[in-house]
DNA sequence: CTAATACATTGAAGTTTTTAAATAAATCGA
DNA sequence: TCGATTTATTTAAAAACTTCAATGTATTAG
C-alpha cells in the first residue's frame, strides 16, 4: 500500500456526501443505488458520480445484481488504511 | 472523532503534494517549511498554502521556533485515523 | 415486444482548489 | 539599526470538482 493508494483512497473520503454513503453502508443501512440516492438528496447522476469515485479508489465494492448495484465496504482497503495510520502514530 | 473531522483530515492528505510533505516528515527527513519547498517543486507560497491546511486538520503539528516553524505529525490524530479505519474492516 | 426501472455517461454551469507573484510580518545576524 | 532570512497573506488566474439535465444502456415486468 503505497502513499499513491491511500492518497487516492483521501480524496474518496474528502467529501461530505462520499463520506455520508460511507458511513451509512458501514451501518449497513441501504444496499444499492437508489437508496442512496433517497439519503443524500442528490440527483442520480451525482450519486453515480461519487459512487464511481468510492469504488475506482478501492472503497467500495459494487457488485450488479440484475438492474441494481450492490455496494459493500473493501474491508481490506480499511485494514490498509488503518495500518498506514498506525504506523505513522 | 466524528465523520466530519475524518472528512477533514482525508481532504488534508488528497493531494500529492500534501501526502509528500507528510511521508516526508514520517521518515524525520526534514522540519521547517524551507525543507519541504525544497522537497516538492513548489514556490513559498503555496507550500505555506499546503501546511496550513494540514495543519488545521489536524495532521500536522506546527511549533514556531525563531524564524523558522518546526513541523511534526500528530500522532494522537493518526491513531484515531487508524481507529477509524480499523472499525470498518 | 413494449414500457418501466436502475444505473451510467455526456455536456455545461457554478464553485472550489491549486498555484505563484507581490507584498507583509517577524526574527536573526552584523 | 539595517539587511537578510523565514514564514504568512493577498490577489488573481488556471485547473479541478460538484452538480444536474438530458440522454444512453441494460434489465425486468407485463
Amino acid at each position: 500500500m503505497d502513499a499513491a493508494m491511500i492518497e487516492k483512497a483521501a480524496n474518496a473520503l474528502a467529501d461530505k456526501n462520499r463520506m455520508a454513503i460511507l458511513m451509512k453502508i458501514a451501518r449497513q443501512e441501504c444496499i444499492c443505488c437508489g437508496e442512496i440516492k433517497d439519503l443524500t438528496c442528490l440527483s442520480q447522476p451525482t450519486v453515480s458520480h461519487h459512487i464511481k469515485i468510492l469504488v475506482d479508489s478501492g472503497v467500495l465494492i459494487s457488485t450488479k445484481e440484475g438492474r441494481n448495484v450492490t455496494l459493500t465496504i473493501n474491508k481490506e482497503m480499511m485494514k490498509h488504511l488503518s495500518m498506514f495510520f498506525l504506523q505513522l502514530s
